[in-house]
DNA sequence: TCAGCGACGATAACGCCGTTATGAGAGGCT
DNA sequence: AGCCTCTCATAACGGCGTTATCGTCGCTGA
């Protein structure tokens, strides 16, 4: 159980700050103590270690994307809802990229591997994006196919925009959103929406 | 001007090994120079340390994944093509995935990050893509616009499928392969086709 | 031929890191 | 009061990246 102690938050938050103004590389155990004004040993009473640490930011990511894609208020046009949940999406990973980065696997933090329940945390919040998108089908906007699979192909194309954008090879373009990320939504929309296709054929 | 001396190439060799073996926190300069017989400090007499020694691989690494997709040999089926190069894409990342990973800097391999030249050697790369896009779309595969963008496209859903088998959460469905890859290809290429969007409307 | 020089790399040192052991203090329970 | 558990500061061990020092070659030029 964790028990909310002041230093425990203390640690928290401090690493939540270097690892979003520094990066993965400042966020040392004897750095982190220093920072949130304790001992390195707190870090091991509190959590464990660093992956532990880590495991627990990993969480509040997850967390705060859940929340960030859930603030997206549904409307009459589910395509539009689509495209705003990816905005939402896209917005938390560029508001916070390490953690992003960390949250899938990229950034290997301290030698934090990611573990099974973390990917189930993942999972939660593709659930959001399968709802959306069965949404869409019941809609008619998409045509009947596993929601499961159609929101992983959208949430492959979204991750890998995002991804990009984050390595600065989003830049083979002049305006990458406008270039980019809009067009290709919406011409994988476009390929799932059109009958004649996929298991209804 | 590098002088392929014999520690020189032990040392790009124990260290792709290395990387490919164990991942990104094996290598370390003490661990290499113990693993290629020498000492640390040949190390920074051949490279100056080891961001410059991480950059060779890297350069290396995207040398092989332009003679790997170079090797894709065009047919009359240009859309074929444009599936066989993203499968030539896909299978170079599953063979070298930590090379990958710190190719489009995700890994941040001991405080290396991309520098100018080497986004300019993967932009390269990106170039084969727009290439077959182009033939696409003179062969009326894909309807006309921007090769880049449409590339671009491409390239991005590309590597998100990737990145997320090389996380493991590709596991939202069955049969990754046959569910997300190559129908989201299929669906994007197709949205790419219809006429009467785009530029050209 | 051989003195001198320059490149290579082994040794050792500095300060940082993660991790563990030890012990001191604080607070609650009997 | 006595004890016990939880918390954390101190200190130590080994490994890390990096730099300085210096010995040892092989080559060059007279």
């Amino acid at each position: 159980m964790p028990e909310e102690t002041d230093v425990r938050r203390a640690l928290l938050e401090a690493a939540a700050r270097l690892l979003g103004e520094e990066g993965p590389s400042a966020l040392s155990t004897r750095r982190l103590a220093r920072e949130a004004g304790t001992s390195t040993m707190a870090v091991y009473t509190h959590f464990g270690g660093m992956p532990a640490l880590v495991r627990e930011i990993v969480a509040d990511g997850f967390a705060r994307l859940f929340d960030r894609v859930a603030a997206v208020t549904p409307s009459d046009d589910v395509v539009d809802d689509l495209l705003r949940v990816a905005g939402a999406y896209r917005a938390n990973a560029l508001e916070h990229p390490h953690v992003y980065a960390v949250m899938f696997g990229s950034a290997s933090l301290g030698g934090y591997r990611l573990r099974d329940d973390e990917l189930d945390v993942g999972l939660a919040a593709f659930g959001q994006l399968v709802d959306v998108t069965r949404r869409a089908m019941a809609a008619g906007a998409l045509r009947e196919d596993d929601p499961a699979a159609v929101a992983g192909q959208l949430w492959s194309a979204l991750h890998g925009y995002v991804m990009l954008e984050l390595s600065g090879f989003n830049a083979v373009v002049d305006d990458p959103e406008q270039q980019l990320l809009w067009p290709m939504l919406g011409h994988l929309v476009q390929g799932l929406s059109v009958r004649g296709h996929g298991p209804d054929r």
